[in-house]
DNA sequence: GCAAGGTC
């Protein structure tokens, strides 16, 4: 297991050996280990080290632990769902306790942590890994208050950078962890008192949902749902409109040739026919650009885990909590870097080409790797996210495909060839645009002839293909087209939602970690609000478009595309489809899914728990935490008067909720 | 019987 690494914490014992050690992480690595009781795989390492002025020599004893170690829960007073109104939950105490699962774990730092001299925390280095060191640090505390407490700045297990970590320790920072700790508060009194109340109100007027164990609110899940509904009703308000467009062919040296109409399609009929017939008029067109210029396609990005998940529902026909499954897998086995990450930027530091060279045994991709090796290596391209936990997901070894189950083989051959895809160079081509001028229209056609495939020859999820070959036109030459035809067509309405666009949209909108998004997908499901059906064989090549436009809209507030007009509409009317042959979900709400948004939208709260703003606010609050302009008690104060304000205008207009369950779950109007 | 976050 290479990751214990992060999740360590390390106690200093005395008395100090005086063999001084290399490094923390060579020195774990091979000296004696002892297994912790309790639990198979939480082992205690133990040896020397040397560390800088005050501590000097010591006997390290390395140790892990996984994820947080506490939970929070309601006083069990108010755990009985008849114990109080579901709106004290506001304000009922909250106890902390070590979760049950993790009671060996705790107890093996205590037993360390009760001799040591001091505590080197060594957890993730985000907020989430900030608030476990400070759960790590109160235990040991606990048992020796004289414990000298540090932590480990580090985002790599890079050699040099672990001993630059180990010789520079730093104090915890309580502001992160006050973060997440006002996250955790609200989480649990908004979700508690939410899912209570609509579960006690709502789930008696319907029979079929008795079978239901509740009808949960969360500030996740509800977004998501918001978006399953969002793009629901856009699908099924959707009005075709019919455009008029004017397309033009003409043949030269044996080849017919498109051009197209630089307005695209007008929605006004007169228009079109006017233009058109000045076009006519003309009889003759003229060539007025005749542009070949060198074009390429770019490689793809380091791999991070939100990219995986896409890619994963969109190519290799598993659903993103099974791709994440699966992806943990690999990384347990060894064959993987972390599977959980936003980092899409590999550390200079990083040896990229050892790791190329382990995949030459390869069969499939072996040469290409070799390749690169021999001259074709070129530095991955960076992008603009980097949470200094985690690098890129790649393989850390080659593993041969028979050792693996199949959607194992079908996640790691995609692992790795986007990174030897990240090692080489982009495709290369030639791009060729001519316009002509017809009347006083604009037309133009485009060509591309590609070069050089470079990474797309190990990238096969990338398209990109040599168009057909363009007749040599010349600048200013003046032809008659063979052909000049008005052409009338529709607007077509989008998809249901993709997992894909799903995943794009909770990104966008910070819904969920990395680690979590695919859990509120599965949540949504588990609690009946969506059902999923295969849309097969059919890709839309305007998927990423489509989500960042969905995004943009959500941010402005509006009720998306509703009843919206041509412009919006329009972008996905004709649009070719990329071939593919992936089964996609898509995502269909249930009556009580489209109840649940609609209900909330209808009491009129700005914005409504169905959009994905509260849950903006809270990240933003949780930043002006961590930046000290604020703190955890103005955060949580404030942000419960404002739920609490919310939780009681629902309860005393209950009748809108119920109105909207009366409407859509049982069919009944007004 | 509730949340979301961490991860074995």
């Amino acid at each position: 297991m290479q990751t214990w690494s992060t999740k360590s914490s390390a106690l200093q014992k005395s008395p100090p050996s005086p063999k001084p050690s290399p490094t923390i992480w060579e020195a774990a690595m091979y000296q004696q280990s002892r297994n912790a009781p309790g639990l198979p795989w939480l082992k205690n390492y133990e040896f020397p080290y040397t560390f800088p002025a005050p501590w000097g020599s010591c006997t390290v004893c390395m140790t892990s632990v996984a994820g947080h170690l506490n939970s929070q829960d309601f006083d069990p007073r108010f755990r009985s769902w008849q114990s109080c109104n579901p709106g004290e939950l506001f304000d009922a105490p909250i106890v902390t306790y070590v979760d049950k699962d993790k009671t060996a774990i705790a107890k093996n730092i205590e037993q360390q942590a009760r001799y040591a001299t001091a505590l080197f925390i060594w957890t993730d280095c985000d907020r989430e890994g900030e608030h476990i060191g400070t759960e790590i640090r109160d235990i040991a505390l606990a048992v020796n208050a004289r414990l000298d407490v540090r932590r480990a700045r580090f985002s790599n297990i890079e050699r040099a950078h672990v001993i630059q970590a180990a010789r520079n320790p730093i104090p915890l920072d309580e502001r992160q962890a006050n973060a997440v700790s006002a996250r955790i508060e609200l989480d649990l009194r908004i979700g508690a008192s939410f899912t209570r109340m609509q579960t006690l109100s709502l789930k008696p007027m319907v029979e079929h949902l008795q079978e239901l164990k509740v009808i949960s609110y969360g500030s996740c899940q509800f977004p998501t749902l918001g978006f399953v509904v969002e793009r629901y009703f856009r699908v099924k308000n959707f009005v075709p409109e019919t455009f008029w467009s004017i397309k033009v062919m003409h043949r030269q040296d044996d080849i017919d040739v498109k051009f197209t109409w630089r307005r695209n399609h007008l929605f006004d009929r007169m228009a079109v026919v006017i233009l058109y017939e000045r076009c006519l008029v003309a009889k003759a067109a003229k060539v007025v650009k005749m542009q070949k210029k060198p074009t390429r396609k770019w490689k793809p990005l380091p791999l991070t885990t939100v990219e995986l998940q896409k890619m994963g529902s969109r190519y290799l026909r598993m659903d993103s909590q099974r791709v994440m499954k699966i992806a943990e897998d690999l990384y347990t086995k060894g064959w993987i870097s972390y599977p959980r990450t936003e980092t899409d930027q590999f550390d200079k530091g990083m040896d990229l080409r050892a790791l190329v060279s382990k995949q030459t045994p390869s069969q499939a991709w072996g040469a290409f790797a070799s390749n690169l090796l021999a001259g074709a290596f070129n530095a991955p391209r960076a992008g603009r996210n980097n949470d200094k936990a985690h690098p890129p997901i790649h393989p850390v070894n080659f593993v041969a495909p028979t050792a693996l189950t199949d959607e194992e083989r079908r996640v790691y051959e995609f692992v790795v060839r986007r990174f030897l895809a990240c090692c080489s160079e982009d495709a290369q081509g030639e791009s060729t645009t001519v316009e002509i001028l017809y009347g006083a229209e604009t037309f133009h056609t485009h060509g591309l002839i590609v070069l050089a495939r470079n990474y797309l020859d190990v990238y096969p999820y990338d398209k990109w293909e040599s168009s057909q070959q363009l007749p040599a036109f010349h600048m200013s030459e003046v032809f008659v087209p063979t052909e000049a035809k008005m052409t009338e067509g529709q607007t077509s309405p989008p998809g249901y939602l993709t997992e894909p666009e799903l995943i794009g949209l909770m990104d966008a909108n910070g819904i969920g970690t990395d680690a979590t998004m695919a859990e509120h997908i599965a949540k949504i499901k588990e609690r009946s609000y969506v059902e999923t059906r295969s849309r097969s064989g059919r890709t839309n090549a305007t998927d990423d478009a489509d989500t960042s436009n969905a995004a943009a809209r959500g941010g402005r507030g509006g009720r998306g595309g509703r009843g919206r007009g041509r412009g919006a509409s329009t972008t996905t009317a004709g649009r070719p489809s990329t071939a593919s042959n992936s089964t996609m979900q898509e995502f269909i709400p249930t009556t009580l899914g489209v109840a649940l948004v609609e209900g909330y939208d209808a009491l009129g709260f700005e914005p409504s728990l169905s959009k994905p703003f509260l849950r903006k606010e809270m990240e933003r609050a949780m930043k002006a935490i961590c930046a000290g302009s604020t703190t955890r008690r103005e955060v949580v104060q404030q942000s419960l008067e404002q739920y609490r304000e919310v939780f009681a205008r629902t309860t005393v207009r209950i009748e809108v909720l119920k109105a909207s369950f009366r409407k859509y779950v049982l069919g009944q109007n007004g």
